[in-house]
DNA sequence: ACCGTTTCTTCCTACTATGAAGAAAATGCT
DNA sequence: AGCATTTTCTTCATAGTAGGAAGAAACGGT
């Protein structure tokens, strides 16, 4: 009646206490960059004697700086030392798979990218991620914090399974793989969730804790960050929004490819776009239809018929989640303003709460901007207290 | 740069380590309802002499009842004492507001009623409220842990909004009212939130984290539970699923009422049975749309169309958000096990991930379950870690 | 030059986490 | 019946520490 799985350690032992003392120290400092110890004691209730020692050792393993005086507000007593938080202590690799090209980017906990390298994918894909890894991070090994591994399609559980336009076929878990070859955290994940962590908290969701990115491609998908947590599904299946039926009884489902990404994808909209303009195939297809839309009747209600599609699809996702605000991303981003002020007066109109629609803002850098924060919290993830 | 909120007291205070272990022991107990200081020791990882003097304290208080040896798998060996956790250690009211009548129940942690009122709303809510609950906890007063209460319609921070169907109309936020007044914590939520936070903790959805109920009523309405957590959305309107835009361009939407929710609610639903079968308005529409199938046509088809409705709507919430169960709540649990299994097939051919869908089982029930799963998470709430 | 103020460091101690030792309570074996 | 072994629970002892207090440092103002 008794199921016992790890053993739990004692939620209040030295150990424990320890490495909360110093996850509250670099949490603070990394989110204000620059502070002194005073600053510290403010943001984490921990006492300057207990600061001092602390910072002492964060100095001596360089996740701090010194920086000497700062310019205080404060017009008497002694002046603050400043403190510099070094990102560079903590390095992310971000491994993208796009078969057949693979993408590695080293960057430190700000987002910058000390190293990358593209590649075409052959042999044995776990080889591949760790060589190209170490071969990155080089002698800044000991700074690598996590690795986190980007991939088009559900992933579930760490394995990775069919993405629809890629043809990537299910492999052994690679996450556990990796991470036993590196001996660090590893986390894969749908590209598209990533992009959503990404903006959440780089870019333009950085002042909330919901948003939904909907990603418009090959396919279409959403990510959805909910309470500050990426929503990946009881299967791994959240997002899967280019499956809603909200065009009434279509049957052009096909493997893989759900009723309304079929009708709605970029794919679907540059073939209108060729119909409506015979020519060479749009590399943009919705900028393209929004070009056109200046002087053609049948390519504006075209865009018309795209912006009302997207809009039920924002409002079925407003209806169940609430998420507050909407991301656009992928070709979804290249509507105009007056197209995206079209969208969301259209979603205003039904839906149940206020539901502000805007363009994602990191384009390529989200997904990096996500494997950093993925790769952050599994690092320094405490187990929880029940 | 640096914004000060609360000042944080220490994360590794003498206070907060006596807490955490307290909340160790009862959280074990209450889940293993019998147990040793051995299997204490396992579950929380407190070392034995830790337990010694926790466990007289929780005794003392009530919390933990001695019970003598027990019948241990050892052959040999001291045998273990066992403790009983005493569910009436902690009381919890649950409140229903459902105008023009106000309920209200006193249960211990097991969920046993202990006593009970239903009034018509008279005066002053929140005075109702307290006097209500002082009266029926009367000097088992300081085993109350919480308060919940439950309004039908969307509640955001505390304020009861706008319910469609029963002309609620917004108050000043009588949690905080309450509360006060109390001195407890109340939460105060939407009847259906609550309904799947009960059949989470006590009902249909205990071996999951992740669930979708959906109930339909004069309204439809979804209760969402994510990673073992409510989903209330970012202005409190996640599960407003009858404003879903499905069934294409019907414009018969009028002020807080959906338009998914319009054709398929039991109302809409209650209409359709009297015009098949002249007569009187059915209590249970749905029972008898099932009992009608079975010898008209007619009765038959509408059943399928009312089916495929509410399959899109499922098959919607499990793109978003893939819960992987969905619990049929009010009307929809009526459905017969042949309808239930037509629900499952139309379910599973469309939905992108495995979606199980069965019938809720705590019924009047699960809001009380609910109820005491939120009093007891905010009676004992720790503050969070970075 | 001195005082007052604020920040940071060092010192000190009451408290505690937990290992070790001891006591209790059983079963099994002879 | 008595003893050995085992397991559980309690008591004891101590190394470590959380954090208050005291002291030192570093300024600006007079």
């Amino acid at each position: 009646m008794i199921v016992m799985e790890k053993t739990p350690t004692s939620p209040v032992s030295r150990e424990r206490s320890r490495e909360i003392k110093r996850l509250s120290v670099i949490s603070a400092a990394r989110e204000a960059r620059v502070l002194s110890r005073a600053d510290l004691a403010e943001l984490t209730g921990l006492p300057p004697a207990t600061l001092t020692a602390l910072v002492r050792d964060l100095v001596a393993e360089g996740y701090l700086i010194e920086r000497g005086p700062g310019s205080g507000t404060n017009t008497t007593g002694r002046p603050r030392a400043m403190l510099e938080f070094n990102p560079r202590a903590e390095l992310v690799a971000a491994v993208s798979l796009e078969p057949p090209r693979i993408t590695c980017e080293i960057a430190d906990s700000n987002g910058a990218v000390i190293a990358h390298r593209t590649a075409r994918l052959a042999g044995d894909m776990v080889e591949t991620v760790c060589q190209f890894v170490l071969e990155l991070v080089d002698d800044a090994r000991p700074s690598l914090r996590g690795v986190a591994i980007a991939v088009p399609g559900v992933s579930v559980d760490g394995a990775v399974r069919l993405a629809p336009s890629v043809g990537l076929v299910e492999a052994r878990p690679i996450g556990q793989s990796v991470q036993h070859e590196l001996g660090v955290p590893v986390i894969v994940d749908n590209d598209v969730n990533l992009m959503a962590a990404g903006e959440r908290v780089a870019g333009a969701g950085k002042d909330v804790d919901d948003l939904l990115l909907l990603h418009v491609a090959d396919g279409i998908g959403a990510g959805l960050v909910l309470d500050g947590k990426v929503r990946r599904g009881a299967s791994g299946a959240a997002g899967e929004v280019g499956f809603l039926p909200l065009d009434g009884f279509t049957d052009r489902a096909y493997s893989g490819v759900g009723p309304f990404e079929a009708m709605w994808s970029a794919n679907a909209i540059a073939e209108r776009v060729v119909a409506l303009h015979p020519g060479r195939r749009p590399e943009s297809p919705v900028s393209e239809l929004v070009r056109l839309a200046e002087s053609s009747v049948a390519a504006r209600a075209y865009l018309d018929e795209v912006l009302g599609a997207w809009a039920r699809l924002i409002i079925s996702c407003a209806c169940v989640v609430d998420p507050g605000r909407v991301l656009l991303s992928g070709a979804a981003a290249q509507l105009d303003d007056a197209a995206l002020a079209r969208m969301q007066d259209l979603v205003s109109a039904k839906a149940p709460a206020a539901t502000e629609v805007r363009r994602a803002v990191l384009g390529d850098q989200a997904v990096l901007h996500g494997a950093i924060s993925y790769a952050l919290s599994a690092a320094v993830r405490l187990p929880s207290i029940p």
